[in-house]
DNA sequence: CATGAATGAGCCTTCATTCAT
DNA sequence: AATGAATGAAGGCTCATTCAT
């Protein structure tokens, strides 16, 4: 998954400015991902999608800039899709499957930009505040979610917990921690999978979740 | 230029070896704490300390290392001390009201340097093996305290579920992340004491963690 | 990277060469005056007259050129029009009075660019023999002067000296430096006043310039 | 006079801070007075005096410092020396003669730096401030100069003018502008001298400043 | 053991200039 | 004639690390 070694687009020569800046996004989404924020720079993120060190700053204004612009056209632009296909699941088994089964591959594919945007977010506010508008629209989807397939309402703060479950869970088998520490795959999957559904409100969940949910 | 603003601590001359090693660390702790492992730097720290930039060198072999130090005689000491001292909880109900409440003072009081950890074992693999090395230790503690509370033993992959929930949502709350989404803090902590509770396995619970456990 | 609060005149599209070149002339004169030499950019000089970067260099070799050619084609230019302005004077007085007036109000217009002017012909051999030309153009007019007013000649030195006072002073009064120094600035005026009507052989002072002239 | 090509000082190896500082002090002040405050760089400054680039930020914060630096450290106290000489003289006429020839002299070797400052002044408030505190401190040298000499008292405004009038003459002739106008040193000095004469208030010319001095 | 001056590779950024359209 | 995207050398500055004392 991972483009290894040097792969330097062929110069693209002379081109609408949007596409030079797609260019310059993707192969910063690339770079952050695979070495992190701190482990590249901006002369060689041009130099990968083809152009020289002062194309970039035509672009944006600093690192942190392109670093946000490609989280957002990247990150949440599958982020999205993964919520699209979430959306065309027959039940609440296959639905709590899908969501399961597309955030993990989701983690993995962008894990090394996910752990930057944590740490940026931790010492930066303007990378805070931009990645918190994110997480609300991701909490407004999954209301969303249980809403279209006629699902009860539930407490947004359980919404929350399940998401972090999610998340991290998903981080940790992406990064490999859940490999080192001796632990399936296959049943995480599973536990997380039967939270999932739990929460979603099945028959069979809704009789616990009176003591459970908040 | 001038180092202005900055703490620095007493002058402590010559001294035991030890010692000089231990402000090392808790300077470094503070500051990693404090800015991020990026935001700070090797001067400052030997500075906060009390020593010269070489006396740091004198004692870690790079900057790395004393992050690596700084985890495990700060962080992971007050970790322990937060098992300590939830082993000491009467029943059930106690001991997860317990465990959710230390670990989120834990989380708040080291949420700059979680994060950093967070990054740095995402890009530098030795990080990673050090971080794995105390995760592992972490769910052998989960399992240890069911065993004595004489409670039953249940899929380490559920544990280890449980104890990203926590973590994450214990890290959303440290960061202010729940605050910015306007969740209820009262309610998230209830949530998590309320599936650290289910996990253990309470006579009531019980009943359900058959299908909800792995 | 966005060109924020430029003036940026009206796109004047395709136009007669030699409107194209006083457009950039005139928006380098006023850049260079408002920010320096070093203060503004080719590009920035370009969009302030309304075209584009490249065709600043169909009209100029470099930078140097046109900061050159603005020199010329502005500030010569206005200078001449005080040296005219000045031949009107009815008697001495006057005409000293309108010398050392008009080279105020010159040089309070023209600081900027008379500081960037200074410092580059010190460290650039073509702009110091470009500005040569114009001062020994400065003094014949002077000399010229003089004889048509049927005054006396007076040796060049002294007339280079008078000028120099005059530029050194009214550059003086239009940096703000003589108000920084609490000087006054009527009896600065007064001064240079005296001084000129002096020099331009007054029968009160003719007297004692026997022993001050040279 | 000017040190041609690489002069690089041998590398000091550890010396005391303030050797290290005089000694980039000393180096910027020959490279600004060399190339222009815009013809060097720190890194060539820094290599110039036998140190790494690192090593000039650790005594300055940024170019401009060391180029306030270089002019107060130089320039000042070369200029104060010129004041203290002047003091020794055993009558009005050899006060004037010392007054110019020391002026000009110190034009000469510092006619670069002089030219830079006069740009940075017009371009920086920073510089404009630390410029003009110089410059009132030259005027109450020139009214002290006079007291101790038990001559009158004459206007500020008539000794600022003079003062500029030296000022910009010694610039001329250091700069080389007198010389491509074919003008006479000789003359030049002789009426400089003749005017510094004149106010510093001699019996004999004395009689004409009531019109002229203010 | 501790110092702290010094290092220097390297990152971020600018801007005078070019050239294909 | 004009465009404007692209260039790339170079300058300002940082900071992890070293070493002579």
């Amino acid at each position: 998954m991972a483009l290894r070694g040097r792969t330097q687009t062929r110069r693209p020569a002379r081109g609408a400015p949007e596409d030079t800046r797609a260019r310059l996004v993707a192969a910063a989404a690339r770079e952050f991902n695979r070495a992190g924020y701190h482990g590249t720079d901006s002369n060689r993120i041009a130099h990968e999608a083809g152009y020289a060190p002062g194309t970039f700053y035509k672009h944006f204004a600093d690192k942190r800039e392109i670093f946000l612009a490609a989280w957002e056209s990247w990150v949440a632009r599958e982020w999205q899709a993964v919520q699209r296909e979430v959306e065309t699941a027959e039940d609440t088994e296959e639905l709590a499957a899908r969501i399961v089964d597309l955030t993990l591959a989701f983690h993995v594919r962008w894990r090394g930009l996910r752990a930057s945007m944590h740490a940026l977010a931790a010492a930066d506010p303007v990378v805070r505040r931009f990645h918190r508008a994110q997480r609300r629209h991701q909490l407004d989807l999954l209301a969303a979610l249980r809403l279209r397939a006629g699902l009860p309402a539930q407490s947004v703060e359980g919404d929350a917990v399940l998401l972090f479950t999610l998340e991290r869970a998903c981080d940790a088998m992406a990064l490999g921690e859940t490999r080192d520490l001796g632990l399936e795959r296959a049943s995480l999957v599973a536990e997380l999978r039967a939270q999932v559904q739990r929460r979603l409100g099945t028959r069979a969940a809704r009789g616990e979740t009176a003591s459970a949910s908040i």
